[in-house]
DNA sequence: AGGAAAACTTACCTATTAGTAAGTTATTAT
DNA sequence: ATAATAACTTACTAATAGGTAAGTTTTCCT
């Protein structure tokens, strides 16, 4: 038989992030998992019992990374216009594979959820929404960022300009994600 | 039996546009539609014979529903801003009803379809961007509008804003596409 | 009134889905 | 070395999905 894999764990879950960026919750099954890992679907069920489960395990995930941005950004001497750069990063190589973000694709499947995951979605947005929130207050503090609008406003627009810019660029094209990347740069600068 | 219903079809379709918005595309089935009717799938299936031809249906219907909606502009005496409401007025109904736009849950199912659908959708996409496009360019002319951006670009940012805005207000509630809603209006206001 | 066409129902089918119970193999700790 | 445990496989379920063929009922047209 073949090496045994030891993170199988992780695999599933790099491989259910992705098929969830690319088809969406309830267009994926265990069966797509196991057969790109070479498993029987059984294995996939031993370490995420249900698929309800998974989808938890990859919020989480995508709750501990996002910490990790938020450390590492203030660990940073980056200026404002930098870390929001930082942050578009993440949204710009979705672009590039047509996938759409983890919150977009789980809005549109949001109805269909079990509300321990519903919770669990509303944690990873109020992460998100106040790392970027704070990233333009503190910006437009230091002088560094102009807006008008309250910044929780500003950073909704933000979020909002780029979630449904990546889900766009899959149907009119990436030069529409592009051209709206750079407004919002140009939205708070100086 | 009771009295024969003549309009099944249209009441295919109203209902297949409620679970689309509500739940999406891949996770709603013929076996809904045909339980909220009372009649048979098969009855589903002689109306349309797929799943996607529903869906081509839809979108259609969207479609006839927007170029209408662009007649009426055009015929209407209203200022851009009269517009733009009319236009914003549809995803607030969305919002009330913890639905979301077609164009965004077509999105999020969007690597799932067949070619065919996918056609159709650009071809929606396209005129709503064009009606936004030229309400806000012909505000802008007469005065009636201001902003910096091209409007080809501020209509991608309207657009995204009010898409991604109902699809936030699922997870974070109504207020929050409140706050959107008005910071639209405010970013092209005189 | 009678026939054609429309609008269904009945009764299936096959594929897939999420999931489980029980057994097997490999790894680890003692 | 061996027992426990982790990481699987084998071999099933029951439910649902999307779909079809053939028959029945209703409506429409003449």
């Amino acid at each position: 038989m073949s090496a045994r894999n030891t993170d199988t764990k992780e695999e599933i879950l790099r491989i259910g992030k992705q098929l969830i960026q690319f088809y969406g919750y309830n267009a994926f099954s265990y069966a797509d998992i196991s057969r790109e890992l070479n498993v029987k679907n059984a294995a996939v069920h031993y370490h995420f019992r249900g698929k309800e489960d998974l989808l938890m395990a990859l919020i989480q995930n995508y709750i501990d990374n996002y910490q990790l941005l938020a450390q590492q950004l203030k660990a940073s001497n980056l200026k404002a216009i930098g870390k929001l750069d930082k942050f578009i990063e993440r949204y710009s190589m979705l672009c590039e594979t047509n996938s759409i973000c983890i919150i977009g694709s789980i809005a549109s499947d949001f109805n269909t959820l079990p509300n321990s995951v519903k919770e669990k979605v509303t944690e990873l947005i109020n992460l998100v929404m106040s790392l970027v929130e704070q990233t333009l207050s503190e910006g437009k503090r230091k002088g560094e960022l102009a807006f008008t609008e309250v910044a929780r406003t500003q950073a909704l627009l933000l979020m909002t300009n780029l979630a449904a810019g990546v889900q766009l660029a899959r149907i009119s094209g990436k030069k529409d994600y592009e051209a709206i990347r750079k407004a919002i740069i140009r939205q708070v600068k100086v």
